[in-house]
DNA sequence: AAAAAGATGTGCT
DNA sequence: GCACATCTTTTTC
């Protein structure tokens, strides 16, 4: 596979990233590049292009919407901290943001699969690059991320990172409602990278 | 204890 | 575009 150096791993983005307000983080989260290394040591990943948020406050949407419970917790963990939650059978990755223990996180929606491609391929069991992480549960299949990850933390595991990429510059990025949700649809709290391939579904408008 | 809802994805029409 | 599989958490009885 014809694939490009990987990012300095060293350059991880950690506590101080997260803790902006959710939809900033949101935002400057797209053109980041996440990567998980394997058991067999492979780093794989790609680059992230499409977000949303979910606030701590006035958020109806938001699993955190009804206060702390067991399944949310990690959500009101320190920034930075993985929330990974079981939809329909299937799982979706969060990073918890803002300091001070309220429930705000930012879920990782879908990813342009740059490292690894080959080992995607083989753990969706789909060779189309657009299957392979255009979708939150989509996306943790392609990097093996489950139920048992919940609650671990960017800043003291070593086999998870988010590294800054490219900057995308403010007129790249679409902000429009959330996928599948009922309830505040009405707030512009997803984003994603204009005209990116790997969406879950394609920007309808510009900002 | 039981039931419904859900930040989804797939396959078929 | 629509139905539905599938399972955890939350809500309700």
């Amino acid at each position: 596979m014809d694939e490009p150096p990987l990012p300095n791993l060293r350059k991880r983005l950690g506590r101080r990233f997260f803790s902006a307000p959710t939809a900033d983080v949101a935002r400057r989260l797209l053109g980041k590049y996440l990567l998980r290394k394997l058991d067999s040591g492979q780093w794989i990943g790609g680059k992230i292009v499409e977000t949303e948020a979910y606030l701590h406050s006035n958020d109806s949407a938001s699993h955190s919407y009804r206060g702390l419970t067991r399944r949310n917790a990690a959500m009101f963990s320190p920034p930075g901290v993985v929330y990974v939650y079981t939809i329909h059978a299937k799982h979706c990755m969060n990073f918890s943001t803002e300091r001070g223990g309220v429930g705000a996180a930012v879920l990782i929606r879908a990813l342009e699969p740059i490292w690894g491609i080959d080992e995607m391929q083989r753990k969706r069991e789909k060779s189309d690059l657009r299957k392979l992480a255009s979708g939150p549960a989509m996306l943790c299949q392609s990097l093996s991320i489950d139920l048992t990850h919940n609650a671990i933390d960017l800043e003291t595991i070593d086999w998870l990172a988010i590294i800054a990429g490219k900057k995308i510059s403010p007129t790249e990025i679409i902000a429009t409602s959330r996928i599948g949700i009922s309830r505040a649809t009405e707030l512009p709290l997803r984003f994603l990278i204009s005209g990116s391939l790997f969406a879950s579904r394609p920007a309808k408008k510009s900002l």
